[in-house]
DNA sequence: GAGCACTGC
């Protein structure tokens, strides 16, 4: 019998000679098993990428230290090989543990693992596999290579604080600076203390490292740095002399500008959103068309949209080969591309030769004093300049015109797109690491820590919902609502929703409203789309609506077209039946009944929308003058109902799922409510002698005088006794959390503090 | 009376 190829190895004290022999060798050292002719073909492939020849030095670094940086520009073959480097110095199958690879996007793992498979010559989900929400491609006792999404091992780490099962936790693309790879980082900064085996690698593709290095090194040395180059072509960039006052106009220009006077190559430009982009496309169109007409050395041109939401048949339009000539001997045709910052990072588009970089996108920013996420159009950063520009140079040498000029490129533009965590409600995350065991979660080592109001908004949030109480500690409750993957509204959603008997109805609510928009609306067909979506309506609320619309779905399964048919989103629709499933499971886990009512009507619909007050309490808003004009509670910002909001009337007092700001402040997916369901299930909240005056208190007072004057009027006391009193009593959802540190706020305003700030929940008996 | 940049659990 031959020796194995391993025999003898130290876990990691191999070096690149016995690592190169054994990848040399005929058997597979991982399976025994003699290796194919194709992994030998693709061997041949992987020792011409870049990170082959650093080999040695990555295991003298790697061998010698816990946390490893490591820098590969697009190109270095880090992704597909450092893992497999890692594997011959772990030997995980032999110590049963695994190694872990973390990718931002769902694709990206897959299409990873499937391709290291292969350079390995293993089945994917054997030794190699993958595991995303919805699909886990491992097999438990076998599968010693993971490729996860962060959010993936975020998740594990819920239920296994110290990741015991993992050797090796690499966290690539960390340059994307993703909510989930910043706490990530946080995390195993920390365990890596206490579990000196556990080694990590955290690669990146800018030259941003010494962030990295500064917050993984000590005070006194930065943590080791592996640099590795790329292996992309040259790309010559270019810069306006004069700032452009209009860049969507300016990219046009751009555009024809290349199609006439440079050589033929694809043409990528970057613009921010569905409606600027659909608009470009067809005044290029148009121009392109008159310049070829007037001159015979023009060819034809292509212009191809492409954003997330456009249905991915034509998405595939962007792979399209470029028109051909006109006439045999005529100028080659041309393909342009004209899309979001998809184009950027997850879409990889071949035979680019010339990008087109206004120098913005849409960028999430959140107000922490209004609570609100809102989509901006703000310049870029430098960082991401660049990756637009090297999109040019993935086929041969290209060209990058950069739409503003060299002195605004160096003076205005930030190094990096701000991190994620800065420009995010955290309301989610900071249940998750209250659930991993962190309790100050100011002082929590965050590579760039949040604004306190931001971490203070989302305590004060979910000590609302009663996930924390008033120490900062989990509930029962909370803990259960850390369970889901969802904003921790929803979860308190479904918990409750048993108590009215309609948590089927809610776990359909609550998946409708976890995926992009269900309703098409196409330019030339508005007048159709809206008439569909008025048969499928419920005048109390959209989020009925989105109930009805999915339980016809199911009903109309058989029935291919009739998503189509009512313009509604078939993609979307298949989604939300898939979390459905997905979060029925978890409530199936965590014994939440799941219950209907069998009368229907309006007392029906009563009950549902009293479970929305349950969550959604904090996002409420209330009629204030004439029409259209309403006013957040407590927040008291002037909105109006968006104009998709299906309500035949404007109700008095509303709740909403969402505060969006384009040309003015709306409020979208809207239900009407009755205020008295605001002072009976969210009493702490509706706290009047915490109230901000106004309106809506005055409001609120008349109604609960009211309640007061017919209290009076029934049992004929003279002092009036207050009607929530007798809600006082905790349901067994606020029982105790199990732990006794200090506050979360330590040293930062807390919300206001009253007696107990729970949500009261008990159906009133009727 | 108008919009979903892009991900992820």
């Amino acid at each position: 019998m031959a020796t194995h190829p391993m025999h003898g190895w130290v876990p990691r004290q191999v070096t690149a000679d016995k690592v190169t022999t054994a990848m040399d060798g005929d058997i597979n050292p991982f399976t025994k098993k003699p290796l194919s002719a194709t992994y030998k073909k693709i061997l041949e492939a992987r020792k011409k990428l870049p990170v082959y020849g650093y080999m040695e030095e990555f295991y003298r670094i790697f061998n010698e230290t816990q946390i490893t940086v490591m820098v590969g520009e697009t190109g270095s073959g880090k992704t597909t090989q450092i893992p497999q480097f890692v594997a011959y110095s772990d030997l995980p199958h032999l110590k049963g543990k695994m190694i872990a690879c973390t990718q931002p996007r769902r694709v990206a793992a897959m299409s990873v693992a499937k391709r290291v498979a292969d350079e390995m010559d293993v089945e994917l989900g054997k030794e190699v596999g993958y595991s995303i929400r919805f699909e886990d491609m491992t097999e438990p006792g076998t599968t010693f290579l993971k490729y996860m999404t962060d959010g993936m091992l975020l998740r594990e780490a819920m239920n296994d604080p110290s990741l015991a099962r993992y050797s090796t936790i690499i966290l690539d693309e960390a340059h994307e600076r993703t909510l989930a790879t910043d706490i990530l980082m946080g995390l195993l900064k920390d365990i890596c203390k206490n579990r000196p085996d556990l080694k990590v690698i955290v690669m990146s593709a800018t030259l941003d490292a010494q962030k990295f290095q500064r917050y993984f090194g000590t005070e006194k040395k930065l943590a080791p740095l592996l640099k590795v180059p790329g292996r992309t072509h040259p790309v010559e960039v270019f810069y306006t002399q004069e700032p452009e006052p209009d860049y969507v106009e300016a990219a046009i220009r751009t555009v024809l500008y290349i199609h006439q006077a440079e050589d033929p190559g694809d043409i990528l430009v970057f613009l921010t959103g569905e409606e600027e982009i659909e608009d470009a496309c067809r005044k290029i169109k148009i121009e392109a068309d008159e310049l070829a007409s007037q001159d015979p050395h023009v060819g034809p041109l292509m212009c191809v949209p492409l954003y997330s939401s456009l249905p991915p048949q034509q998405q595939q339009r962007i792979f399209d080969p470029p028109p051909k000539p006109r006439r045999p001997d005529g100028p080659p045709g041309r393909k342009v591309v004209v899309s979001t910052n998809i184009a950027e990072t997850s879409l990889t588009i071949d035979g680019i030769v010339y990008v087109v970089d206004p120098g913005f996108s849409k960028q999430k920013v959140y107000n922490p004093r209004i609570r609100v996420e809102s989509l901006l159009v703000s310049p870029i950063s430098k960082a991401s300049a660049a990756q637009r520009a090297g999109r040019a140079g993935r086929t041969r040498p290209g060209k990058c015109f950069r739409l503003y000029t060299e002195k605004d490129y160096i003076k205005e533009l930030e190094e990096q797109t701000y991190p994620e965590i800065l420009r995010s409600n955290l309301a989610n995350t900071v249940l998750e690491l209250v659930k991993l065991g962190i309790h100050d979660l100011v002082r929590f080592d965050y590579c760039d820590p949040p604004a306190p109001e931001t971490i203070m908004r989302a305590l004060e949030l979910l000590n609302y919902l009663a996930a924390l109480d008033d120490d900062g500690n989990l509930t029962a409750l909370g803990s259960m609502m850390a369970e889901f993957p969802l904003d921790p509204q929803m979860s308190k959603l479904l918990i409750t929703s048993p108590e009215f008997e309609c948590s089927n109805e809610i776990l359909t609510i609550v998946s409708m409203l976890s995926v992009p928009n269900v309703f098409l609306r196409p330019p030339n067909q508005r007048k159709e789309a809206d008439a569909a979506k008025a048969l499928l309506s419920i005048p109390e609320g959209d989020h009925l609506t989105l109930m009805n619309i999915y339980n016809s779905y199911k009903q109309n399964e058989h029935d291919k077209n009739w998503a189509w048919n009512n313009y509604l989103s078939a993609r979307a629709l298949m989604q939300a039946d898939n979390v459905r499933n997905q979060i029925q499971r978890i409530m199936e886990r965590l014994d939440i009944d799941l219950t209907s009512r069998t009368v229907t009507g309006p007392r029906f619909y009563d009950n549902i929308r009293k479970t929305l007050v349950c969550g959604f309490f904090m996002q409420v808003a209330h009629k204030e003058g004439e029409r259209n004009a309403y006013k957040t509670v407590k927040d008291n910002q002037a909105v109006s109902l968006h104009p998709s909001c299906g309500l035949d009337t404007n109700p008095e007092w509303v709740l909403f799922n969402e505060f969006v700001l384009t040309s003015k402040s709306f409020i979208r997916t809207v239900t009407a409510i009755k205020p008295e369901w605001l002072l009976e299930l969210a009493g702490n909240y509706y706290d009047l002698k915490q109230f901000p005056a106004g309106e809506t208190k005055s409001a609120l007072q008349r109604v609960l005088n009211k309640q007061l004057g017919r209290q009076i009027q029934g049992n004929g006391e003279s002092g009036a006794p207050d009607a929530r009193k007798k809600k006082k009593q905790k349901t067994d959802h606020q029982a105790q959390g199990g732990y006794s540190t200090p506050p979360a706020v330590q040293g930062y305003a807390t919300p206001p503090a009253g007696t107990a700030r729970y949500s009261q929940h008990r159906p009133q008996a009727s």
